[in-house]
DNA sequence: GCGACAG
DNA sequence: ATCTTGTCGC
């Protein structure tokens, strides 16, 4: 595919520099969003947001949205892919958040503006990013703990959840040492992933799975929240 | 030119 | 991400 990212660029850096990477009291994080998207090859793209209460440790809400991806897979520019449909199924919530969880990076990021650095922008929420495979960067080993480090900056600690590993990097109104308490503290003891995209994750590919099967038609979404 | 490369 | 059978291991 041919595609102009030149542009796209200069739209992320402009993002990285309106974000705010700063401390924030995890204490007083009780809601949080996860949001991951998956593939349906009838509907295209499944997005998933699910409110967990990090007290009780328990979903309370989903929302969902489906639609045709409006840009293709490369990498570096997933945010402008899977964002759009994200942004819609957290609009779909009722209820109101405290910090979104992202399946993808933050600041572990060529320009610093990963797709939860995006989402965290536009919605001007706390968010962090949680990938499965790093982006950019090397990684280091310092004090008993692994980073990536990229043109000089910690840009994510990794995670070795079992035998997972989780890149975890800041998004925005968030710093490193916060996301990575948030993430361990909302990862129960036996999973490889911080809860809420756990269900985002199960959550998103049930549903691909049953509209592909017909088991599902996209108006019975609304229902499902 | 050769690798690396979120989902 | 998704396409997919069997297979190794608790």
């Amino acid at each position: 595919m041919n595609v102009d990212v030149r542009k796209l660029e200069r739209l992320q850096r402009a993002i990285a520099e309106r974000l705010s990477v700063r401390p924030l009291d995890v204490d007083r994080v009780r809601y949080v969003v996860g949001l991951d998207v998956a593939y349906s090859r009838a509907y295209g793209g499944v997005a998933a947001a699910v409110l967990v209460d990090v007290a009780r440790g328990r979903m309370v809400e989903l929302s969902f949205a489906v639609g045709e991806p409006p840009f293709p897979y490369v990498p570096g520019f997933l945010a402008f892919r899977e964002a759009p449909l994200l942004y819609t199924a957290v609009s779909g919530l009722s209820r109101d958040f405290d910090l979104v969880m992202v399946d993808g990076h933050g600041l572990a990021h060529p320009r610093r503006a990963g797709i939860a650095s995006h989402l965290g922008a536009a919605l001007s929420k706390p968010s962090i990013g949680v990938a499965k495979r790093r982006l950019v960067g090397q990684e280091v080993s310092e004090g008993g703990k692994t980073y990536v480090v990229h043109a000089g900056e910690k840009v994510a600690v990794v995670l070795q959840l079992g035998r997972r590993r989780l890149y975890v990097s800041p998004g925005h109104m968030v710093d490193l040492e916060t996301a990575e308490r948030l993430v361990r503290r909302l990862t129960p003891p036996g999973y490889t992933y911080p809860l809420p995209l756990h269900h985002a994750d199960r959550v998103s590919k049930d549903v691909a799975r049953k509209l592909d099967r017909g088991t599902l038609s996209p108006s019975d979404l609304r229902r499902l929240q």
